[in-house]
DNA sequence: GCGACAG
DNA sequence: ATCTTGTCGC
């Protein structure tokens, strides 16, 4: 009995969350609060941090939540926690945070009592910020409750305020054609509630970065696009592949031996200036280099031309 | 009834 | 979110 999940929360649960939401989102600051977001090369930050949680295949309530702080602009993970966690909220579009930011929450705390030092200037969060049903997505949420600067960094286009993934709006993306190239989101209220960015110049999927907290949506796409090696930045990327690593383990599982040590690779050179937007700037080839990287390995997430997902 | 649906 | 190897392209 009282097996809710067929139709999720009650109408009662969703009147309580929307409350909180519109409480909390007082609370967002929209702009630039410190002096490295100003700076054309970030300079003054040093530590960018990631979350992420990852669930377990065919449990509902088994998840594991990651947070990690990378150097920047290196971007070498110098800490790392992962915990198992039991969801109890169910998964609701719009209200993402009651699922995940409690946790997040708890791994930030944690780290404000052991490590304050390598507490982040900077969390880029798995999901959106003010690009929201109601203007509060999760990287807002999780901005406002630890009052750290958070940028939303979402994969999928979420369809509000007018904002459709319909043939006009693929046709922009088809325009981003080099890394930093984006265009606002302009919602029907009006408001432009973020940028769809390209991210890496052998990825045509772009990323839709949003306002989290205490910083612009300027600021939020030159810093994503400077932590970005593939598609996905490095701070979310480095949580996700922990988050799963850690439930791999905790699951007994046969994990791949030690197959890991990508050598410390040169950071992504950050877009100059004027990312502003489109494309077709003057930007000479660049391409000349031998990239002696490490193979960039398929299964990643990235290049995977799979836009039906 | 149909479509949409961050993670 | 999760299931997954190979595979096509630069």
């Amino acid at each position: 009995m009282a097996l809710e999940a067929a139709g999720g929360p009650p109408e009662e649960t969703l009147s309580l969350w929307k409350r909180e939401q519109a409480r909390l989102k007082a609370h967002v600051v929209d702009r630039d609060t410190e002096a490295w977001q100003r700076d054309p090369a970030f300079s003054g930050l040093q530590r960018v941090g990631g979350v992420d949680v990852s669930f377990v295949k065919g449990d509902s309530v088994r998840a594991c939540a990651s947070l990690v702080v990378l150097t920047f602009p290196e971007l070498e993970v110098v800490y790392e926690e992962s915990r198992m966690v039991s969801l109890t909220a169910p998964y609701v579009s719009g209200f993402l945070a009651f699922r995940e930011v409690p946790f997040l929450l708890e791994l930030v705390q944690q780290l404000r009592e052991k490590e304050p030092g390598l507490m982040p200037q900077v969390l880029l969060v798995d999901g959106n910020g003010v690009l929201h049903h109601r203007g509060f997505g999760v990287a807002c949420h999780l901005g406002v409750l630890t009052d750290l600067p958070c940028v939303g960094v979402a994969k999928k286009l979420l369809q509000v305020d007018g904002l459709e993934n319909n043939a006009l709006h693929k046709e922009k993306i088809r325009l981003l054609q080099t890394r930093g190239d984006s265009f606002p989101l302009l919602g029907d209220s009006g408001t432009v509630l973020g940028m769809a960015l390209r991210s890496h110049d052998r990825s045509t999927r772009p990323l839709y970065i949003s306002v989290g907290h205490r910083m612009s949506l300027e600021a939020a796409v030159r810093l994503t696009c400077c932590c970005c090696r593939f598609r996905i930045p490095e701070p979310v990327r480095q949580a996700d592949i922990s988050s799963r690593e850690h439930i791999r383990k905790s699951l007994g599982l046969p994990g791949p031996p030690t197959l890991r040590s990508p050598k410390a690779q040169r950071p992504v050179a950050c877009p100059k200036r004027d990312s502003g937007e489109s494309s077709g700037e003057g930007q000479p080839p660049q391409d000349h280099s031998p990239g002696p990287r490490t193979a960039p390995r398929p299964g990643s997430q990235e290049q995977t031309g799979k836009d039906w997902q």
